[in-house]
RNA sequence: GCCGGGGUGGGGUAGUGGUAUCCUUGGGGACUGUGGAUCCCUUGACCCGGGUUCAAUUCCCGGUCCCGGCCCCA
């Protein structure tokens, strides 16, 4: 027998019901916000992540060379080949540029609680403006996008990159070190960095101001603790559109760093606390990349959404309800009667309801036992008393109940119980 | 890459140094229109490799996969 790969899933009917139904609420909510939707390969030269991400990354993606000898890998995320399509092919539309995407990435990593190797991202980039409004209505897209999918116990958190990023780097010249201190600060790791402040003999009170920088969460009002700058007053604009939008759950925190150099203004991460471990669902901010790829310097801001970890936070919160799998599983009686169950079928297909038919010749008990276990919300028992008067046996499979209707009227009879 | 816990039919289980229990599910039949019942028949399993042994599903080692955690997290 031939394993699935590790870290891979399959998933059944029953379990891409609910990811279809999460996935679609997100798919709207994005077009609500006049986002289009992208598709880019899934595959890509895998320059393409190194230049976003680094050499580093090349150890945890799937790398392959194609038979042409060119090095290319499974996509580890998406950001950076929308930003490629939007250099290669559309850098001449009219701005602002809103793009969504939605589909599999790839990281060779070790399979945990919510993290695969195969995995699945639902992201928005909005290309072409670096205003706090445009910030803002990413966050506002991604805050409606968990909620659309039905989650409701999430905390956001926004910050500003630029706080913490211009007072390392003014104050710490030595580049290599400050790329050091800027990573630890994003693993909150004070620790370590202090054994680097006091290893390179770097001012204690720096660390000191550092450390009560990324301490800062809570409300937008903890931003009066710090002296005005541009980054500031960004972010609370932003938070005042925000809140134009009515959204007001958000929380400061500057101790988000987000790493990579292209991340200079405002970054947000979104987490599901039920989740535990991998509790992050989301992750964003605002970037420079197009020009990483050889294209204009171009700002934009955009977030990337861990669809598996919304589906199992939503689940965390109580079942993912989905429609019946099936309207109604017409049944003959008898077998003189088959002929005229295919004829009631196509009807109630054609009537865009879920409808299927006995196709093994099973006998009514085993039919009807067949359309409970497959969830069918009615059984159509087409019998010779019935079929006498043009009618059929409509059975309602959860109460048992069962009426006498009109073949004519046996469709509508299904659409207008289900409203 | 590392750590912990696991792998017995499709699912859930019992058990054992001499190849396996029960439930459920799947398929078929009986019951000749409601028995989503009942009865009968039937398909189907000890993760893989090596070692110890007369004999390994059982004991040992390695691998693999699953679950969870660390590292990492674009």
């Amino acid at each position: 027998m031939i394993q699935r790969p590790r870290g891979t899933r399959d998933f059944g009917p029953a379990e891409m019901a609910k990811r279809r139904k999460v996935e679609q609420a997100m798919r709207d909510a994005c077009a609500r916000f006049g986002f289009g939707e992208v598709v880019t390969p899934t595959f890509e030269h895998s320059e393409l992540f190194t230049l976003r991400s680094g050499q580093g990354i090349i150890d945890e993606m799937y790398v392959f060379k194609d038979k042409g000898d060119r090095e290319m890998a499974l996509r580890p995320e998406i950001t950076a080949a929308v930003i490629r399509f939007y250099v290669n092919e559309m850098s001449t539309m009219p701005k602002p540029l809103k793009l969504y995407y939605l589909g599999n990435c790839f990281r060779y990593e070790n399979p945990q609680s919510g993290r695969y190797r195969e995995f699945f991202q639902i992201g928005a980039e909005l290309i072409g403006t670096k205003t706090p409004e445009t910030d803002a209505e990413i966050i506002a897209l991604a805050v409606n996008c968990i909620r659309s999918a039905g989650l409701e116990n999430f905390v956001v958190r926004i910050g500003h990159i630029g706080i913490l990023k211009s007072l390392v780097k003014d104050q710490i010249k030595d580049e290599a070190t400050a790329a050091e201190i800027l990573r630890m600060l994003d693993k909150e790791d004070f620790d370590a960095m202090g054994d680097v402040f006091d290893a390179k003999a770097l001012p204690r009170g720096l660390f000191d101001k550092i450390v009560s920088i990324a301490d800062i969460k809570g409300g937008i009002d903890e931003l009066n603790n710090l002296e005005d700058s541009d980054a500031t007053r960004h972010l609370r604009e932003v938070f005042d559109v925000l809140k134009l939008y009515g959204i007001e759950e958000c929380q400061v925190d500057l101790g988000i760093v987000r790493g990579l150099d292209y991340y200079s203004g405002m970054v947000f991460e979104v987490d599901a606390p039920r989740l535990g471990a991998e509790k992050q669902i989301l992750g964003g901010g605002s970037y420079t990349l197009s020009e990483l790829f050889g294209g204009e310097p171009v700002f934009s801001t955009g977030f990337a959404i861990g669809i598996d970890r919304v589906v199992l936070a939503v689940e965390a919160e109580g079942p993912i309800k989905t429609p019946a799998p099936l309207d109604a599983y017409v049944i003959p009686a008898k077998d003189d009667m088959r002929k005229y169950a295919f004829g009631i079928v196509a009807r109630l297909r054609s009537q865009g309801l879920k409808a299927d038919v006995d196709i093994m010749r099973r006998n009514l008990s085993k039919n009807l036992k067949y359309a409970a276990s497959v969830g069918a919300s009615y059984a159509i028992i087409v019998g010779n008393e019935e079929m006498a008067k043009r009618s059929v046996t409509l059975r309602d499979m959860k109460t048992g109940k069962q009426q006498v209707v009109l073949v004519d009227e046996v469709g509508s009879a299904i659409i207008g119980s289900s409203k």
